[in-house]
DNA sequence: TGGGAGCTGTCGAGAAGCTGTCGGACAACT
DNA sequence: AGTTGTCCGACAGCTTCTCGACAGCTCCCA
């Protein structure tokens, strides 16, 4: 397998909760080409469909004819801006999310009231799985009141994204925000193998320059807090990665 | 569940008495498009079926043919003004409920007069909680006389929706209006966590640039009224937001 | 119309908690 | 036994949170 691809290598087959028959749709629009196929390419491995825009014009045009479930949008675009787009999105009487995307020192004022309908938005640099769990989280909920709680199951190791518990047996746990997210990794990744660094670039800015050895040190610290009690869940593969699963063998 | 349950993930124990088994129909008249997508969305985020008019033709024939519960209008119409709107669904024999919209400056003295048949108004820019607990509160009258209180419940801290009574256990709160509705809006999303763009957006008015610690400050406000007696039930989540709910172990 | 009371948001300092770097101990494979 | 990879204690810098002080504002009442 490609150890530079920035997907996660499990076998597309590994259906999430808020599953439904057909696929999602996404369309992710921003001027940076790379970082929109950054976006549509992971969600392409979560099994969504995904196209790119790269200007308001054919932000719009594609909507018309693609028909998203959910978009990604960069408020900063060279023509329309991102809220020149959203209008004309709304205006055509879509009622399609969106997660906006800003940079921190752009119009954060601006995007304030966001995610009041339901629409959310995220700082540029974000992370791509923070990304990720944004769009689910807007997708369930836009799925109107009857949407399940989504609750990641490991063994008897429990996340519930809404309440951000995490349980080992009964006991709660009290998990930094690095250390949430790289543990959501890998439990939506498990039984999978995921390598250090897949965990870097999904859990971390893209751009990060951490060449160090922060995955470990969160993994360690992980450990300390969830596998001092019970049999350890959190596996080293060496020369490889890390998994989260019950332990087999 | 519970159409008119507060969101979408309310565990058991969490649904409201003046629960019923079809969604609520909402009815949004507002020429200001961005205005009305706003309502319509943030109620069909509570599981309620919403459409928008945006002027006062559209909106009669809407009210015809979709059957409204409630009907959100706004009374500055380019067309016939909200009072002929109103005049024309009264005529038509509906005694559907309704809230008004109003400018600050506008016609507040005239609808004031209007709200005696159980409707009641609004002034722009309003904050979105504000309007939905409106909505809440006159479809739970025009059920009928004998409706059921709306009690919020987290632990030992109660909130009346209709007398505004807040009690910690035994001890009765007084509670600022700000104070009012930031608890309001997390006991009704409780056990789920609020980042603090979402409090913000949802119980501060469309519009307001406040990029400040308001909410945090609200918050440390409310702590101290409420946690300096019993456990504490106001949780921070370091780098995500706020939540309320019985301290887990 | 003026005065007072209470509410709200700004500022900023201090506290608390989080994160990544370094480096040495340790473990696993050859 | 050497080599490579992993684990994790300690620490410093940084971010985020908390809350006192204060000033503008609104609302109410005389």
């Amino acid at each position: 397998m490609c150890s530079l691809c920035a997907g996660p290598h499990g076998p597309p087959g590994r259906v999430p909760h808020y599953e439904r028959v057909e696929k999602v749709r996404l369309l992710v629009v921003d001027d940076d080409p790379p970082i929109a196929d950054l976006v549509a390419t992971v969600a392409r491995y979560e099994g969504w469909d995904a196209v790119t825009a790269n200007t308001g014009e054919e932000a719009v045009a594609l909507a018309g004819e693609f028909r998203p479930d959910i978009v990604v949008l960069d408020l900063m675009l060279p023509d329309v801006d991102g809220f020149g787009v959203l209008d004309r999105l709304r205006r055509s009487g879509t009622m399609v999310p969106v997660v906006f995307l800003t940079a921190r020192d752009g119009v954060a004022d601006r995007v304030a009231g966001l995610t009041r309908g339901g629409d959310d938005y995220l700082i540029k640099p974000f992370a791509v799985e923070e990304l990720m769990a944004r769009l689910r989280t807007v997708l369930r909920r836009s799925a109107g009141p009857a949407f399940q709680r989504s609750v990641l199951r490991v063994a008897d190791l429990t996340m519930d994204e809404d309440t951000r518990e995490v349980r080992r047996g009964d006991r709660l746990l009290t998990l930094t925000p690095t250390e949430y997210e790289v543990l959501r990794f890998l439990m939506r990744k498990s039984p999978t193998v995921m390598t250090k660094a897949q965990i870097l670039d999904h859990v971390w800015e893209y751009g990060f320059g951490g060449r160090s050895n922060v995955v470990e040190l969160v993994v360690s610290r992980l450990r300390r807090k969830l596998d001092d009690t019970g049999a350890p869940l959190i596996h080293t593969v060496r020369g490889f990665g890390y998994v989260v699963r019950q332990a087999a063998e």
